[in-house]
DNA sequence: CAATATCGCTTGCATTTTGCAAGTTACCTT
DNA sequence: AAGGTAACTTGCAAAATGCAAGCGATATTG
């Protein structure tokens, strides 16, 4: 029972994943401008091993040819809950600033949340789960 | 919302958490020997930081004082979850060797499993998990 | 239409991390 | 006492990463 060390075995694929699917992340430059300090070449390399993986397509955009449209596939969006474990982890274990409610809400809410998760990808909604740090899962 | 890079920012840390928790992995040689290849200087390195990051405790062993039992903290085991979707996601989307049956018991017995796995954990008890004898993790 | 800006990269090179083989130290067995 | 074993450490080579600059294809502006 192995893990894959495609995107778990590297510092920056796991970032990208949750930023697509939660921060509403599209383009290279949101990535690049996002605050990781990701290296340009390292960003590119990550996204065509997604790519190459499966986890992610990459389309040009119809209204500007310069842009290119990173999403993540059905492989992809099936991460939902090992990150959302994660970041339930992350918040119990890791975090300072009073995340009790928080929790409660994550854990509660688990399918619930899963499922907005998934309703945004299949209607390719890129509004962000997240809004200026705060959550916006009542 | 952050994901911590402690663990899941380089290719080894939770290969070992997942062999502490599900092969019942406690010592340095057993790491070692795993065939997972991990050369011992990072082995000893990422040891280190994961006991730095509370996830594991390092204790002589009573009876060999040659010997360290490595084990997860109640911290470590709570990525229990985390671990047991990840390797629902993998037995899905990338394995070749007929999953379909094994998926459906994972998903299905989720919660036995991690009562399971918790179990374990309290108990203190070094074998590797398996379900109702059925099937081994490998 | 020409000049300029933007987007998604690539390139070259310095720095950091990893991998490999060979010790080293403390402890255990005979 | 001699030899083996467990858990490391060390030195050096190889690979991955980070950084700054540049490049080509659009798009926008004047």
């Amino acid at each position: 029972m192995s893990i894959s060390l495609e995107m778990f075995g590297d510092r920056w694929s796991l970032l990208i994943i949750r930023d697509l699917m939660i921060r509403g992340f599209r383009t290279f430059k949101e990535f690049q401008e996002s605050g990781e300090e990701i290296a340009t070449n390292i960003l590119a390399d990550r996204l065509r091993k997604l790519e190459a993986g499966g986890i992610i397509t990459a389309d040009a955009e119809q209204t500007d040819g310069r842009k290119v449209n990173y999403r993540l596939t059905e492989k992809g969006i099936d991460l939902a809950p090992v990150l959302l474990e994660l970041l339930i982890w992350g918040a119990r274990h890791e975090k300072t600033e009073a995340p009790c409610a928080l929790i409660e809400q994550m854990e509660k809410n688990r399918e619930r949340i899963l499922a907005e998760v998934r309703r945004r990808w299949r209607e390719r909604d890129p509004a962000p789960l997240q809004v200026r740090g705060q959550w916006r899962w009542p």
